[in-house]
DNA sequence: CTCCGGCAACTGGTCATACCACTCCGACAG
DNA sequence: CTGTCGGAGTGGTATGACCAGTTGCCGGAG
């Protein structure tokens, strides 16, 4: 019984034409302010219709990518001056998979940054507007997520759930948004929750001073203890994926040779 | 003599459509969870061919608010879930024009709550690794301001400029990246350069003032300083704001009932 | 020769129709 | 009652045509 039937079978063929034109768009291949070639032209090299390849376009758009212009063409623009967060998931996913594992570390430690700055204000609101039920709530989480510290992705996940509670206590959309485009871009980069996990007593404890801090409702010193024990955790978990990439990469080289 | 010669039939059908559902979505008209109506029965309802239609899911889908599900259905999201930061702007927008403009004005405020986070830190990492040019280009740029002051708008592009080329030197893209969503988000929004414009001065003497610091090369002072007078002009900025709209507010009282 | 008007050949935007692929659920056989 | 197998309904794709803007060439008027 040959195995044939591939299982992943599963990217659309939309989605596949917008992931080779994204990976082009960011590697540079069309420059920006140039126009895209025409919407006949492309769906014919790409093998699909070009109402598979208007859809592609669509998702472009709308990630800030692309401004199509009725009557003219379909202008590039430059993702620096107008792209979205997300755009950094896939910056990295392309530079871990095809190019440069230090470049993707770089992106992934820029994502830290702001994640941490962020989450360092995010406590200092909490402590102001968190309810106690809300504290209540946070504690019950970190005591459960030793529960978890055995899975890496379970861990991950009840990570961001403590990470979710906390910014919903801020009472700020903004900040639950954001947090949104960031964890959505830590999901679709595959290995991440390695590093997570790679601290995970460590952030538990964390947690807990931090809730500590934050029922003291001492919003100066909730933000300092913050920023010092957080930017701590960064950097174990950067390490951490230094170290995975490192592996996997020497592990590559081994079976291939070096590009 | 009738004005008749619409000079906004701008917008295309399928973004229109796409304004339409965004707008149910966000309202709450279709509930997190269930399946939007199918394809064939939307676009019926809305006037538009089934093709437009999946225009406008596939930016719903990219700005995550909805998940098509091959032979299930359309899926409608939490949009405080898996919502990216650009939807505050269109939730504003929304609250703004069609109902309570103080809830606009408070998702306002969350987002220069962000964007001040944000911007202290940044002074901080740009403290540390702007170039000697880019400290320099940021002063040129402060000064060139002052030919800016006495139109709102202008003074606002120059502003966000100003903050583009801070966010630059802090060679993180992420913060790059999220400040692009943020500048969208506001510059979507007609109105706000009045907001700016409302403490032009203040803004551009903070602006100095951070440079000095920034140029003394100590991150944690230029972190102090900025918190302590971003907030300030944040103060201001949501002041003006709430005055601006309380005078549009009493105008369409003025004009028609209170709804 | 210069300038301006208009036509033609692009471009993206929309449409109608048909068919494929997948999921779900209910009817039927066991 | 359980398991399976269809069919109905859903989103996904293809085709071909036409509409609607934009651009630029080209010929005629000055």
């Amino acid at each position: 019984m040959p195995i044939d039937a591939p299982p992943r079978p599963r990217a659309s063929a939309a989605s596949q034409a917008a992931d080779t034109l994204r990976a082009r768009i960011l590697a540079g291949a069309y420059r920006a302010g140039e126009s895209l070639p025409g919407e006949r032209d492309l769906a014919d090299e790409l093998g699909v219709s070009r109402l598979t390849l208007r859809a592609a376009l669509a998702h472009l758009e709308a990630e800030g990518l692309v401004l199509p212009v009725h009557g003219s063409g379909t202008r590039v623009l430059d993702f620096r001056e107008v792209g979205g967060l997300d755009l950094l998931g896939h910056l990295a996913r392309l530079a871990l998979t095809s190019g440069s594992s230090a470049e993707g570390l770089s992106l992934f430690a820029s994502l830290l940054e702001l994640r941490r700055s962020v989450a360092v204000e995010a406590v200092a609101l909490a402590t102001e507007r968190a309810s106690r039920d809300e504290l209540r709530a946070m504690r019950a989480h970190v005591a459960s997520m030793h529960g978890a510290l055995g899975d890496a992705a379970a861990f991950m996940a009840a990570d961001l759930g403590f990470a979710r509670r906390l910014v919903r206590a801020t009472k700020n959309l903004a900040f639950e948004l954001l947090f949104n485009s960031v964890a959505r871009t830590l999901a679709q980069n595959p290995g991440v929750e390695l590093a997570f996990h790679a601290n995970a007593e460590a952030s538990v404890a964390v947690y807990a001073r931090l809730l500590d801090r934050m029922e003291a409702r001492d919003p100066e010193r909730a933000r300092a203890t913050a920023a010092r024990l957080v930017a701590r955790l960064d950097r174990t978990t950067l390490d951490a994926l230094g170290l995975a990439r490192a592996v996997d990469e020497a592990g590559r080289g081994a079976a291939g040779a070096a590009t």
